[in-house]
DNA sequence: CGCGGTTGCTACATTTTATGTAGTGACGGG
DNA sequence: CCCGTCACTACATAAAATGTAGCAACCGCG
């Protein structure tokens, strides 16, 4: 697959993860793994797309090894990914009061 | 514009954030404007995308509060957009050690 | 063996979104 | 008046996402 990475040509980490981040429903799988294990179809119908997408994504994220897949209990988030989302969990609280905002 | 929340037919705040933020370049428009304002061209040159989706995107983090237009100066985060980017910041180390390891 | 269920994943036609190029109207200086 | 810069838009083309259907592999059950 090779990794597109768009406006990232620089090959600045941060710019290769702003690319990966930004696709759409990518954000969105990291946040539904971060409780437990989920299956294609669970993470399928947790989102909301096509499965096609769905599996694209999944794939990118894999080969970015933020997400593998356990045989036995479904996807999951790696040891990156776990860090990542903990990266990420501030944006819940941060939201609550930002929708309020608007 | 009305604001379509895709996903986020619940009305979470996080869901709604991470549409928003999960839409090509917006996460990419929003780390562009963390020093400094920047002109529409400016920031249209350094992320090399489409003057169309840029003025999209603009338009939806305006709607959002995120950003907002200086006439002086240019495009520039509003107090709950730097909140934001100081959510982003640590991704800019966290990238760099993660890039070593994929 | 044969059946039904689940697994991850794919094909493909349709719809939506982004791109690329060109151009608009408003403003300001020379 | 002409030229440059400003934010922004029109429109045809290309790329990406959707929705539906279905594949092949595996499992337990009779």
């Amino acid at each position: 697959m090779a990794k597109r990475v768009r406006g990232s040509s620089t090959g600045r980490p941060i710019m290769v993860l702003l690319d990966l981040l930004g696709r759409r429903w990518t954000l969105r799988i990291v946040w539904e793994l971060r409780e437990q294990p989920r299956r294609f179809r669970e993470l399928q119908d947790l989102i909301g797309a096509s499965p096609t997408i769905v599996n694209t994504r999944l794939a990118e994220l894999r080969e970015a090894r933020l997400v593998e897949l356990d045989e036995a209990q479904g996807y999951r988030l790696t040891a990156p990914g776990c860090e990542l989302l903990a990266l990420m969990l501030p944006l819940h609280r941060w939201s609550e009061k930002w929708a309020k905002a608007v």
